[in-house]
DNA sequence: CGAGTCGTTGATATCTTTCAATCCCTGTGG
DNA sequence: CCACAGGGATTGAAAGATATCAACGACTCG
């Protein structure tokens, strides 16, 4: 991991970089700036670890550009992949406050920038801003509805199901029959995410390409018939048209 | 779900009860006073629901005394737990902060007593106490990694390493190989949270048992070798003794 | 044009699930 | 004190689904 000096950027210009995070989105210039005094700049290549599960958690990181995938080891030499952070979400925000060892182990998917925010500092300013606690707790919360989201994801044993449920997130507000979406990481990573073998995953995308309920182009996917993906989360069964 | 004004109790006993939940240990005084102004008294007998997924969350409840059992209801028919709340643990922090949909459906596993506080006096307060919103965000971030490490148990596919996964988080600090523990709720229960069906744990109770690795008595468990357990979680091969 | 990665596909083994019957323990009632 | 539900846990046999391993095709990059 590189770390340089956040000195290439003026302070007032990173304090903006970390206002433009979804995590401090309204907070006061003024803890903004205590923030950005306490952030270095890292840069991670391809592949590049940020920490791995056991480190203790020193910084909070902000993803600038790129794109971090947090994951667990898994037994068979498999990772479990928990969250994919991308431009302004934020990693580890939960061990970095706690200061404690961090839970996953984070690898940048593809060249990264991030900023690193001193988890001591982020403490005693939430202490004096309650502004920024608050926000701090909304993303937390937002991030507790993510995770037991995820579990309702990788819990229904069959992998039709699961792929289901995780197409059907990418569905807008008003629920609309067809729509499209673009894979935010690999094939191999969304399999990882939802806890199937490569191959399993693929499988489950023919499945859903054969009946007509998507297309697949890349990774770029249409989804024809909303609603069969939605019984196939309730039911586990094809009930095809109706 | 039984509603019976906070009344019976005095309101600084109400605001104590409050102060005495994790969720609240050191918040100043005055600030658990609005709390329980705004709390309600709530009677659950077992087997009562408190919500259901897809309820507005309008409170936060803290558990005075029983358990209350979070569980997603799967596609099967089945139930995945999410989390099994005793006395002075909380529930539904994060949806109730942010004041959005139930993600899980919540019942009493027995006869159980709570306190509900209202969400939208929650988050006022939050707002001019920093106290109390580093101590929620406190409770936020142990829930995260908690539900980050239910992820991890729930992960491999082995039933025989969930089981150990899970046996080994009542191990203390100072890691001693032997060690006891008490089921915190009946064998099924534990299989929902395990993402097993209770014939799979079952068969994964004897296994360990026929390798000598623990002792079962009812809901009480001796953990004969906890280094064999570990050993499982990271081979999920067994190499019995050494 | 060769190297490397990603994604697909096939065959097999392994595991959990499912369904059902049985056993165990507990609390109740006679 | 014994008998009888009733729920929880166990066990067995069969079926189903995913993992695994390996090979192949497609694509990108240097």
């Amino acid at each position: 991991m590189t770390v340089a000096p956040s000195s290439i950027l003026s302070l007032t210009e990173t304090a903006e970089s970390i206002g433009r995070c979804t995590l401090f989105k309204g907070v006061r210039s003024e803890s903004l700036l205590r923030l950005a005094e306490s952030a270095r700049s890292v840069f991670l290549p391809r592949n590049g670890t940020l920490y791995r599960q056991g480190e203790l958690a020193d910084d909070l990181f902000i993803v600038v550009s790129g794109q971090i995938g947090m994951f667990l080891p898994l037994p068979n030499g498999a990772e479990k992949i928990i969250v994919l952070a991308r431009s302004c979400d934020s990693v580890c925000e939960a061990t970095a406050y706690l200061g404690v060892p961090h839970t996953a182990t984070a690898v940048a998917k593809v060249d990264s920038h991030l900023l690193a925010i001193s988890s001591e500092v982020l403490r005693q300013q939430a202490q004096q801003d309650a502004g920024l606690a608050c926000q701090l707790l909304e993303a937390m919360s937002n991030r507790v509805i993510g995770l037991i989201s995820d579990i309702a994801g990788s819990s229904p044993r069959s992998s039709l199901q699961r792929l289901s449920y995780y197409l059907l997130q990418f569905r807008a507000e008003d629920n609309p029959r067809v729509y499209g979406l673009t894979l935010p990481a690999s094939k191999r990573d969304i399999a990882a995410k939802l806890n199937l073998a490569q191959a399993s995953l693929s499988r489950a995308f023919r499945q859903l390409l054969e009946m007509e309920v998507i297309a697949v182009a890349g990774r770029k996917i249409q989804v024809l018939d909303a609603e069969a993906l939605a019984e196939f989360c309730r039911n586990g069964e094809d009930n095809g048209a109706d």
